[in-house]
DNA sequence: TGAAATAAGGACATGTTAGTCTTTATTTTT
DNA sequence: AAAAATAAAGACTAACATGTCCTTATTTCA
């Protein structure tokens, strides 16, 4: 569905997020602990976030990566997902035609439709915030 | 969503039955090129088909693939993607949590839920028969 | 029986994704 | 000003998916 590197995108910015909230950043080393994920690899999907405006980076001791808590209603997830993965994920044939449309559908087309249109929507439609709030009242988990 | 290799195997496996109902037997060298993919390639995953009992091979002169009609409406999609890529896609944490469940969810669980359920149902209940009668009517296509 | 047509099998090649390592730049603290 | 803490950047490596090639086995046909 999702690679790795996007997957690990979501899920960094799900923490800073419910560190953001508490105004604290968080460092790159505390960030893949707590998420799970390698160090260098997360770091450079956190600098893809961070040259799309997703995340603010800043260097330097006491530095890390935090968000301005008042976009986190407007950031969705498929920002994420199309700085890191693209847009295929929801647009992509399922038998991996090229020329697979409406017009000229694959035999799986119709049926998988309402698959893609509900991912879409569902990704176009959850803000950060949604995603945070679990996480902050414990009801929901980035690890083990 | 699906691996290159289960693409080839479903709208191989399609065509196989498209001709099937004609009662004939079709090639692997027919086969790639009306379903448009890498000759070589394809042999290995109608292997796989063949050894999970969803295609029928006969080497030699005239050989080639075959489904027995009779089994159309009983082969679902599920089984295509099962001998192939496995049940993962649609059982699969979407944030690639390996401790994923209902009872300790990842923030996406919840609203990913219905997006995975729909897809295990739609594969679980498209058959082999369904996709096949649209291609036959020539109202969907295998390739451009 | 020999040749041709096919699938099966295994070794190899290529490409992409995932991941590491090292150096550089920036900021803060002392 | 020097040291420490951090992110950025780029080169490198590893693993896996995708794809090719060559040989072998089986079947049919002349």
């Amino acid at each position: 569905m999702f690679s790795k590197a996007c997957e690990y995108a979501i899920r960094a910015t799900i923490f800073i997020a419910a560190r953001s909230v508490e105004g604290k950043r968080t460092s790159l080393k505390e960030i893949s602990r707590e998420v799970d994920s390698p160090v260098a690899f997360t770091a450079k999907t956190l600098q893809k976030l961070s040259k799309s405006g997703i995340i603010l980076s800043t260097k330097g001791a006491h530095g890390g990566f935090n968000i301005d808590p008042t976009q986190m209603s407007a950031i969705k997830v498929s920002q994420i997902v199309m700085a890191i993965d693209g847009d295929m994920v929801y647009k992509r044939c399922s038998l991996g035609l090229d020329s697979c449309s409406e017009d000229h559908p694959c035999p799986f087309h119709a049926r998988f439709k309402p698959v893609r249109q509900d991912l879409q929507n569902i990704v176009e439609n959850t803000s950060l915030l949604d995603l945070t709030s679990g996480l902050v009242s414990g009801s929901t988990f980035l690890k083990v």
